[in-house]
DNA sequence: TATATTTGTTAGGCTTACCTAACAAATTTT
DNA sequence: AAAATTTGTTAGGTAAGCCTAACAAATATA
């Protein structure tokens, strides 16, 4: 297994995040992959006829792209290399959680197997990185974030809000006023068996919500990932 | 001052350490230049042309190449982040002193300001990288290597080997039976002032040696190019 | 089903950074 | 000083990765 141009790193990169990352599906077509990458759809055309020919995605003419196992296993690196040094930035060099990711974007690209697995230790072999998003391990092995309703989240578990179910401007202020936000972290602090209310602790503040209210909150949760 | 491409930013750095710190010399030619970096004549050729325009080094046909106060400005830049990135490498991820180098080289192409200001921090400062070599400071300062033979070297500064003047065996062997090698750092204990016998202290033993064996010794010292 | 729209492909060009082969200038040797 | 050698340049070519413009296939809409 050679290794892949700077270029042909983010292609594949970008075809893992708009399928099993976050698109949630396996394929993605060649209009979406350019839209994504800001390269034009003939440029991407080229491109993908040559991860093809190398055996990292599958395509065929006129057809959608998905990954191959091996693809697959180039792409996880990079997501590991790319949050292990946004961990690092973060963490070592008090970087604020929205400047890391712009230089990781070039630290990604660092060819070096000893010099990521040596980050990974002087880190403490992290699970997540400043953005909640997990790390896969050496192995690259990467617990996909499964998303659910808060409302099914199971108590002591800390998760990350992703996403409304309810767009009314009613929904969104009230969340807001219990400090809900894309990305937010929510830990489940209690259930009360007897009305169903769900006690839960965002930025230090406790509050319960309603199971109706819960029910249209999207999270992720890492624990629950984890034990599968 | 716009952001050099990858490949500039070598022949930049090349120039610099053909001329101004190994060379001890203004200029060099363009064979020199190509020998240097592993490049053909004709493609160097082209670079130089190229790096004229942008005012980053003079040349003249038929001529030799040296550095603008621009282009040296540059290269300071990334010697600088390269001997950061080999001090960080070696103090905290426990690399050995001869692998930091390779993952140095792509390392220092990273471009980020903020970043490699926030590793000098977190690095605490350091004056010299794992070879012993200068780092520049954030203002592009660097303290330029003025060889020099042990035999004038001060008491009580330790200074490193980078050469001999006398090649013959017996003067080869003498060194090595003292612990003396290139990059060898050594102290100067003390100047016995009857004989003339200077005591040196390598890798924590003492030994003194003669004038004559000294003068044919050729270091370095960071300590006395600081105080000029 | 015919038409319009969206999506994907091909052909031909451009830039960067390299190459080889041929040639020209500068320098060294005879 | 002439010849030989070294050094530097030019011309033309290649590969990677991008582009635009024109076209073809697939899908959505009338």
């Amino acid at each position: 297994m050679q290794a892949l141009s700077y270029t042909e790193e983010n292609y594949i990169k970008g075809l893992f995040q708009l399928t099993i990352e976050v698109g949630n599906k396996t394929e993605a077509g060649t209009n979406e992959i350019a839209n994504h990458l800001g390269i034009k759809p003939a440029s991407v055309n080229d491109m993908l006829k040559k991860l093809k020919d190398k055996n990292l995605i599958q395509y065929e003419k006129y057809g959608k792209s998905s990954l191959t196992k091996e693809g697959k296993k180039m792409a996880v690196d990079i997501v590991r290399k790319h949050r292990l040094w946004e961990t690092f930035l973060f963490e070592k060099l008090a970087f604020s959680w929205d400047e890391v990711h712009e230089v990781a974007e070039q630290l990604e690209h660092i060819q070096s197997k000893k010099l990521i697995d040596k980050l990974d230790q002087f880190l403490n072999y992290p699970s997540s990185d400043p953005h909640g998003d997990p790390i896969p391990n050496a192995k690259g092995e990467l617990v996909i974030e499964a998303r659910k309703s808060l409302v099914t989240e199971i108590v002591g578990h800390t998760c990350k809000m992703v996403g409304v179910k309810d767009n009314s401007a009613s929904f969104l202020q009230y969340a807001d006023s219990l400090g809900l936000a894309i990305n937010q972290k929510i830990k489940i602090k209690n259930r009360q068996a007897y009305d169903d209310l769900i006690e839960i602790e965002v930025k230090g503040v406790r509050n319960r919500i309603s199971p109706k209210f819960a029910e249209h909150i999207i999270v992720v949760c890492n624990e629950c990932n984890k034990q599968h």
